[in-house]
DNA sequence: AGGTAATTGAAAATGATTATCATTTACCTA
DNA sequence: TAGGTAAATGATAATCATTTTCAATTACCT
Protein backbone atom coordinates (compact mmCIF):
# COMPACT_ATOMS: atom_id res chain seq x y z
CA UNK A 1 0.00 0.00 0.00
CA UNK A 2 1.39 3.42 -0.97
CA UNK A 3 0.62 6.00 1.63
CA UNK A 4 0.80 9.46 0.36
CA UNK A 5 0.43 12.75 1.81
CA UNK A 6 -3.36 14.15 1.53
CA UNK A 7 -4.24 17.68 1.80
CA UNK A 8 -5.73 18.62 5.08
CA UNK A 9 -9.72 20.31 5.38
CA UNK A 10 -9.03 21.43 8.85
CA UNK A 11 -8.06 25.55 9.49
CA UNK A 12 -4.34 25.60 9.93
CA UNK A 13 -2.98 28.41 11.70
CA UNK A 14 -1.55 31.42 10.10
CA UNK A 15 2.01 30.64 7.55
CA UNK A 16 3.20 34.67 7.53
CA UNK A 17 6.74 34.78 8.62
CA UNK A 18 5.79 36.90 11.20
CA UNK A 19 3.65 34.24 12.76
CA UNK A 20 5.80 31.52 12.06
CA UNK A 21 8.79 33.74 13.38
CA UNK A 22 6.16 34.07 16.91
CA UNK A 23 5.78 30.15 17.10
CA UNK A 24 9.68 29.30 16.82
CA UNK A 25 10.26 32.30 19.91
CA UNK A 26 7.13 30.51 21.65
CA UNK A 27 8.94 27.25 22.12
CA UNK A 28 12.13 29.08 23.54
CA UNK A 29 14.12 28.22 19.92
CA UNK A 30 15.97 30.51 18.05
CA UNK A 31 14.68 31.71 14.86
CA UNK A 32 16.56 30.20 12.00
CA UNK A 33 16.32 30.33 8.30
CA UNK A 34 16.28 26.57 8.49
CA UNK A 35 13.15 25.99 11.09
CA UNK A 36 11.41 28.88 8.86
CA UNK A 37 11.65 27.00 5.88
CA UNK A 38 10.57 23.84 7.15
CA UNK A 39 7.48 25.63 8.69
CA UNK A 40 6.88 27.56 5.88
CA UNK A 41 6.87 24.02 4.06
CA UNK A 42 4.66 22.18 6.47
CA UNK A 43 2.36 25.12 6.50
CA UNK A 44 2.16 25.17 2.30
CA UNK A 45 2.63 21.90 1.61
CA UNK A 46 0.41 18.54 1.46
CA UNK A 47 -0.28 17.46 5.03
CA UNK A 48 0.37 13.62 6.26
CA UNK A 49 3.92 13.73 5.16
CA UNK A 50 6.46 11.27 6.61
CA UNK A 51 9.69 13.02 8.02
CA UNK A 52 11.91 11.58 4.87
CA UNK A 53 9.21 13.48 2.51
CA UNK A 54 9.32 17.11 4.14
CA UNK A 55 13.16 16.56 4.22
CA UNK A 56 13.01 16.20 0.80
CA UNK A 57 10.55 18.87 0.14
CA UNK A 58 12.64 21.26 1.88
CA UNK A 59 15.96 20.05 -0.01
CA UNK A 60 14.06 21.52 -2.70
CA UNK A 61 13.76 25.02 -2.01
CA UNK A 62 17.09 24.76 0.13
CA UNK A 63 19.57 21.86 -0.71
CA UNK A 64 22.05 22.86 2.29
CA UNK A 65 19.47 21.36 5.42
CA UNK A 66 20.23 18.21 6.76
CA UNK A 67 17.69 15.54 7.57
CA UNK A 68 18.83 15.60 11.17
CA UNK A 69 17.38 19.51 11.31
CA UNK A 70 14.26 18.16 10.01
CA UNK A 71 13.84 15.33 12.22
CA UNK A 72 14.98 17.29 15.16
CA UNK A 73 12.51 19.93 14.52
CA UNK A 74 9.97 17.96 14.14
CA UNK A 75 10.01 16.13 17.41
CA UNK A 76 10.82 19.52 18.93
CA UNK A 77 7.29 20.86 17.19
CA UNK A 78 5.17 17.58 18.39
CA UNK A 79 6.54 18.08 22.01
CA UNK A 80 5.22 21.60 21.93
CA UNK A 81 1.98 20.38 20.42
CA UNK A 82 2.47 22.60 17.05
CA UNK A 83 2.43 19.52 15.02
CA UNK A 84 0.47 16.12 15.60
CA UNK A 85 2.25 12.72 14.69
CA UNK A 86 0.34 10.22 13.31
CA UNK A 87 1.51 6.23 13.41
CA UNK A 88 -0.14 3.34 11.77
CA UNK A 89 1.69 0.58 12.39
CA UNK A 90 5.12 -0.24 11.97
CA UNK A 91 5.32 2.59 8.66
CA UNK A 92 7.50 5.80 9.66
CA UNK A 93 5.60 8.49 11.40
CA UNK A 94 3.43 11.12 9.65
CA UNK A 95 3.23 14.74 10.42
CA UNK A 96 1.00 17.27 10.63
CA UNK A 97 0.14 20.77 11.53
CA UNK A 98 -1.63 20.76 14.41
CA UNK A 99 -5.28 22.21 13.52
CA UNK A 100 -7.34 24.36 15.32
CA UNK A 101 -9.78 21.67 15.50
CA UNK A 102 -8.83 18.21 16.78
CA UNK A 103 -10.27 15.40 14.62
CA UNK A 104 -8.92 11.89 13.68
CA UNK A 105 -8.58 9.61 10.79
CA UNK A 106 -9.90 7.50 8.76
CA UNK A 107 -7.23 5.49 6.09
CA UNK A 108 -8.23 3.08 3.40
CA UNK A 109 -5.87 0.33 3.61
CA UNK A 110 -5.55 -0.45 0.20
CA UNK A 111 -4.59 2.56 -1.39
CA UNK A 112 -3.89 4.79 1.77
CA UNK A 113 -6.17 7.77 1.12
CA UNK A 114 -6.96 9.63 4.41
CA UNK A 115 -10.06 11.28 5.46
CA UNK A 116 -10.11 13.29 8.56
CA UNK A 117 -12.85 13.64 10.86
CA UNK A 118 -14.76 15.00 13.55
CA UNK A 119 -16.80 13.21 16.23
CA UNK A 120 -18.04 14.45 19.60
CA UNK A 121 -20.35 11.53 20.51
CA UNK A 122 -17.10 9.70 20.43
CA UNK A 123 -15.34 11.99 22.20
CA UNK A 124 -17.63 12.75 24.95
CA UNK A 125 -17.58 8.61 25.73
CA UNK A 126 -13.88 8.03 25.62
CA UNK A 127 -14.02 10.48 28.59
CA UNK A 128 -16.87 8.38 30.47
CA UNK A 129 -14.23 5.46 30.00
CA UNK A 130 -11.29 7.00 31.25
CA UNK A 131 -14.07 8.39 33.96
CA UNK A 132 -15.01 4.48 34.91
CA UNK A 133 -10.85 3.27 35.58
CA UNK A 134 -10.14 6.86 37.57
CA UNK A 135 -7.99 8.03 34.53
CA UNK A 136 -7.57 11.44 34.00
CA UNK A 137 -7.37 11.38 30.05
CA UNK A 138 -4.54 13.17 28.17
CA UNK A 139 -4.74 12.18 24.95
CA UNK A 140 -5.99 8.96 22.84
CA UNK A 141 -5.87 7.53 19.07
CA UNK A 142 -8.37 6.80 17.21
CA UNK A 143 -7.68 5.69 13.84
CA UNK A 144 -10.41 3.79 11.47
CA UNK A 145 -9.13 1.41 8.72
CA UNK A 146 -11.06 0.29 6.06
CA UNK A 147 -11.41 0.17 1.96
CA UNK A 148 -13.11 3.19 0.44
CA UNK A 149 -15.58 2.87 -2.51
CA UNK A 150 -13.17 3.22 -5.02
CA UNK A 151 -11.17 -0.07 -3.19
CA UNK A 152 -14.31 -1.36 -2.89
CA UNK A 153 -15.37 -1.57 -6.53
CA UNK A 154 -12.29 -2.82 -7.34
CA UNK A 155 -11.62 -5.74 -4.87
CA UNK A 156 -14.99 -7.07 -5.81
CA UNK A 157 -14.82 -6.50 -9.89
CA UNK A 158 -11.37 -8.38 -9.15
CA UNK A 159 -13.10 -11.64 -7.89
CA UNK A 160 -15.05 -11.88 -10.72
CA UNK B 1 8.06 5.60 31.49
CA UNK B 2 8.52 2.05 31.78
CA UNK B 3 5.81 0.31 30.55
CA UNK B 4 5.59 -3.62 31.68
CA UNK B 5 3.58 -6.43 30.74
CA UNK B 6 0.17 -6.29 32.43
CA UNK B 7 -2.39 -9.51 32.95
CA UNK B 8 -5.38 -9.93 30.85
CA UNK B 9 -8.96 -9.85 32.23
CA UNK B 10 -10.46 -11.02 28.92
CA UNK B 11 -11.41 -15.03 28.68
CA UNK B 12 -8.58 -16.45 26.18
CA UNK B 13 -8.41 -19.66 24.13
CA UNK B 14 -7.67 -22.93 25.68
CA UNK B 15 -3.96 -23.61 25.97
CA UNK B 16 -4.11 -27.44 25.90
CA UNK B 17 -1.53 -28.98 23.51
CA UNK B 18 -3.99 -29.99 20.79
CA UNK B 19 -5.64 -26.71 20.55
CA UNK B 20 -2.18 -25.06 20.29
CA UNK B 21 -1.32 -27.73 17.18
CA UNK B 22 -4.52 -27.11 15.84
CA UNK B 23 -4.12 -23.25 15.81
CA UNK B 24 -0.65 -24.01 14.08
CA UNK B 25 -2.43 -26.41 11.56
CA UNK B 26 -5.35 -23.53 10.62
CA UNK B 27 -2.46 -21.29 8.96
CA UNK B 28 -0.85 -24.29 6.73
CA UNK B 29 2.22 -24.46 9.40
CA UNK B 30 3.73 -27.13 10.54
CA UNK B 31 3.84 -28.26 13.99
CA UNK B 32 7.57 -27.67 15.95
CA UNK B 33 8.56 -27.27 19.35
CA UNK B 34 9.48 -23.90 19.04
CA UNK B 35 5.92 -22.88 17.69
CA UNK B 36 4.23 -24.70 20.35
CA UNK B 37 6.53 -23.55 23.30
CA UNK B 38 6.25 -20.07 21.45
CA UNK B 39 1.98 -20.27 22.23
CA UNK B 40 2.17 -21.72 25.54
CA UNK B 41 4.05 -18.96 26.89
CA UNK B 42 2.05 -16.22 24.55
CA UNK B 43 -0.73 -17.48 26.41
CA UNK B 44 0.36 -18.75 30.03
CA UNK B 45 2.22 -15.90 30.75
CA UNK B 46 1.47 -12.07 30.86
CA UNK B 47 -0.30 -10.36 28.52
CA UNK B 48 1.41 -6.97 26.31
CA UNK B 49 4.74 -8.29 25.94
CA UNK B 50 7.05 -6.96 23.18
CA UNK B 51 8.76 -9.21 21.14
CA UNK B 52 12.11 -9.04 23.05
CA UNK B 53 10.20 -9.57 26.10
CA UNK B 54 8.38 -12.88 24.84
CA UNK B 55 11.73 -13.75 23.54
CA UNK B 56 13.31 -13.92 27.05
CA UNK B 57 10.45 -15.42 28.32
CA UNK B 58 11.04 -18.27 25.92
CA UNK B 59 14.56 -18.63 26.32
CA UNK B 60 14.16 -19.50 29.99
CA UNK B 61 12.80 -22.65 29.29
CA UNK B 62 14.65 -23.51 26.17
CA UNK B 63 17.76 -21.76 25.61
CA UNK B 64 17.96 -22.75 21.87
CA UNK B 65 15.91 -21.10 20.25
CA UNK B 66 16.56 -17.93 18.21
CA UNK B 67 14.94 -14.60 18.11
CA UNK B 68 14.29 -14.51 14.84
CA UNK B 69 11.75 -17.58 14.94
CA UNK B 70 10.08 -15.69 17.79
CA UNK B 71 9.64 -12.73 15.43
CA UNK B 72 8.93 -14.70 12.42
CA UNK B 73 5.96 -16.27 14.14
CA UNK B 74 4.01 -13.12 16.21
CA UNK B 75 4.04 -11.71 12.71
CA UNK B 76 2.37 -14.70 11.33
CA UNK B 77 0.19 -15.17 14.30
CA UNK B 78 -0.81 -11.58 13.91
CA UNK B 79 -1.53 -11.82 10.24
CA UNK B 80 -3.40 -14.82 11.11
CA UNK B 81 -5.32 -12.75 13.60
CA UNK B 82 -4.51 -15.02 16.32
CA UNK B 83 -2.71 -12.02 17.90
CA UNK B 84 -3.12 -8.33 18.27
CA UNK B 85 -0.32 -5.86 17.94
CA UNK B 86 -0.32 -2.90 19.92
CA UNK B 87 1.52 0.00 18.55
CA UNK B 88 1.87 3.32 21.53
CA UNK B 89 4.09 5.93 19.46
CA UNK B 90 7.58 4.86 18.18
CA UNK B 91 7.39 2.22 21.16
CA UNK B 92 8.31 -1.39 20.22
CA UNK B 93 4.96 -3.30 19.53
CA UNK B 94 3.09 -4.85 21.89
CA UNK B 95 1.08 -8.67 21.57
CA UNK B 96 -2.06 -10.64 23.14
CA UNK B 97 -3.82 -13.55 22.60
CA UNK B 98 -6.38 -11.83 20.42
CA UNK B 99 -9.05 -12.51 22.96
CA UNK B 100 -12.51 -13.68 21.96
CA UNK B 101 -13.67 -9.98 23.08
CA UNK B 102 -12.72 -7.76 21.29
CA UNK B 103 -11.33 -4.51 23.17
CA UNK B 104 -9.49 -1.73 23.66
CA UNK B 105 -6.71 -0.11 26.06
CA UNK B 106 -6.41 2.91 28.30
CA UNK B 107 -2.77 3.19 28.69
CA UNK B 108 -1.16 5.29 31.86
CA UNK B 109 1.36 7.98 30.65
CA UNK B 110 3.41 8.16 34.02
CA UNK B 111 3.42 4.37 35.07
CA UNK B 112 2.72 2.36 31.92
CA UNK B 113 -0.15 0.43 33.35
CA UNK B 114 -2.36 -0.91 30.82
CA UNK B 115 -6.86 -0.64 31.09
CA UNK B 116 -8.55 -2.94 29.26
CA UNK B 117 -12.43 -1.95 27.78
CA UNK B 118 -14.77 -2.64 25.47
CA UNK B 119 -17.59 0.06 25.18
CA UNK B 120 -20.07 -0.51 21.90
CA UNK B 121 -21.60 2.77 21.59
CA UNK B 122 -18.28 4.05 20.35
CA UNK B 123 -18.04 0.80 18.32
CA UNK B 124 -21.26 1.88 16.16
CA UNK B 125 -20.35 4.89 15.72
CA UNK B 126 -17.07 4.71 14.17
CA UNK B 127 -19.27 2.39 11.72
CA UNK B 128 -21.31 5.04 11.37
CA UNK B 129 -18.41 7.80 10.58
CA UNK B 130 -16.92 5.11 7.88
CA UNK B 131 -20.49 4.67 6.20
CA UNK B 132 -20.57 8.71 5.88
CA UNK B 133 -17.31 8.62 3.94
CA UNK B 134 -18.25 5.48 1.65
CA UNK B 135 -15.84 3.13 3.84
CA UNK B 136 -16.29 -0.50 4.79
CA UNK B 137 -14.57 -0.39 7.86
CA UNK B 138 -12.11 -3.52 8.26
CA UNK B 139 -10.24 -2.47 12.02
CA UNK B 140 -10.03 0.46 13.94
CA UNK B 141 -7.19 1.48 16.55
CA UNK B 142 -8.24 3.32 19.90
CA UNK B 143 -5.94 3.82 22.61
CA UNK B 144 -7.01 5.95 25.15
CA UNK B 145 -3.51 7.82 27.34
CA UNK B 146 -4.07 9.52 30.46
CA UNK B 147 -2.71 9.40 34.53
CA UNK B 148 -4.34 6.52 36.53
CA UNK B 149 -5.75 7.48 39.85
CA UNK B 150 -2.59 6.51 41.74
CA UNK B 151 -0.47 8.46 39.24
CA UNK B 152 -2.78 11.93 39.30
CA UNK B 153 -2.42 11.55 43.43
CA UNK B 154 1.09 11.55 43.00
CA UNK B 155 1.39 14.43 40.18
CA UNK B 156 -0.36 16.51 42.89
CA UNK B 157 1.77 15.44 45.89
CA UNK B 158 4.91 16.89 43.64
CA UNK B 159 3.61 20.45 43.21
CA UNK B 160 3.35 20.90 46.94
C1' DA C 1 31.14 44.34 16.82
C1' DG C 2 32.10 40.41 19.90
C1' DG C 3 31.18 36.69 23.08
C1' DT C 4 28.65 32.70 23.96
C1' DA C 5 25.46 29.33 23.98
C1' DA C 6 22.31 27.36 20.62
C1' DT C 7 22.08 25.32 16.11
C1' DT C 8 23.53 22.95 12.23
C1' DG C 9 24.92 19.08 9.09
C1' DA C 10 27.63 15.04 8.27
C1' DA C 11 28.41 10.85 9.89
C1' DA C 12 28.11 7.28 13.08
C1' DA C 13 25.16 4.93 16.45
C1' DT C 14 21.03 2.86 17.89
C1' DG C 15 17.02 -0.13 18.19
C1' DA C 16 13.45 -2.68 16.23
C1' DT C 17 12.47 -5.59 12.78
C1' DT C 18 13.35 -8.36 8.52
C1' DA C 19 16.04 -11.02 5.13
C1' DT C 20 19.56 -14.50 3.99
C1' DC C 21 21.16 -18.93 3.86
C1' DA C 22 23.16 -23.17 5.27
C1' DT C 23 21.61 -26.69 8.34
C1' DT C 24 18.00 -29.21 10.51
C1' DT C 25 13.37 -31.09 10.87
C1' DA C 26 8.23 -32.24 10.16
C1' DC C 27 5.51 -34.94 7.77
C1' DC C 28 3.88 -37.04 3.46
C1' DT C 29 4.46 -41.24 0.65
C1' DA C 30 5.93 -45.56 -0.75
C1' DT D 1 8.41 -47.11 9.18
C1' DA D 2 12.40 -45.20 6.38
C1' DG D 3 13.39 -41.55 3.21
C1' DG D 4 12.63 -37.59 0.29
C1' DT D 5 11.43 -32.88 0.21
C1' DA D 6 9.73 -28.61 1.23
C1' DA D 7 9.31 -25.93 5.36
C1' DA D 8 11.42 -24.22 9.54
C1' DT D 9 15.20 -22.84 12.27
C1' DG D 10 18.92 -19.92 14.14
C1' DA D 11 23.04 -17.27 13.44
C1' DT D 12 24.21 -13.45 11.20
C1' DA D 13 23.88 -9.61 8.32
C1' DA D 14 20.88 -6.16 6.36
C1' DT D 15 17.44 -2.62 6.56
C1' DC D 16 14.92 1.31 7.92
C1' DA D 17 13.52 5.00 10.80
C1' DT D 18 15.19 7.69 14.13
C1' DT D 19 18.65 9.61 17.42
C1' DT D 20 23.14 10.98 18.92
C1' DT D 21 27.70 12.99 18.45
C1' DC D 22 30.67 16.57 17.58
C1' DA D 23 33.20 20.06 15.25
C1' DA D 24 32.01 24.08 12.69
C1' DT D 25 28.75 27.76 12.18
C1' DT D 26 25.34 31.17 13.59
C1' DA D 27 21.64 33.90 16.27
C1' DC D 28 21.19 37.19 19.36
C1' DC D 29 22.31 39.45 23.67
C1' DT D 30 25.27 42.83 25.45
Amino acid sequence: MEKLPTKSTYNLPDSDDKTLKQMIRTMNLRVTDQRLLILKVLHDGLSHVTAQELYEMVIEKDSEIGFATVYRFLRTLTEHNFVTELRMGGAPARYEITPHRHHDHLTCTQCGKICEFENHEIEDLQERVALQFGFKLTSHILELYGLCTDCQRMSSLEKQ
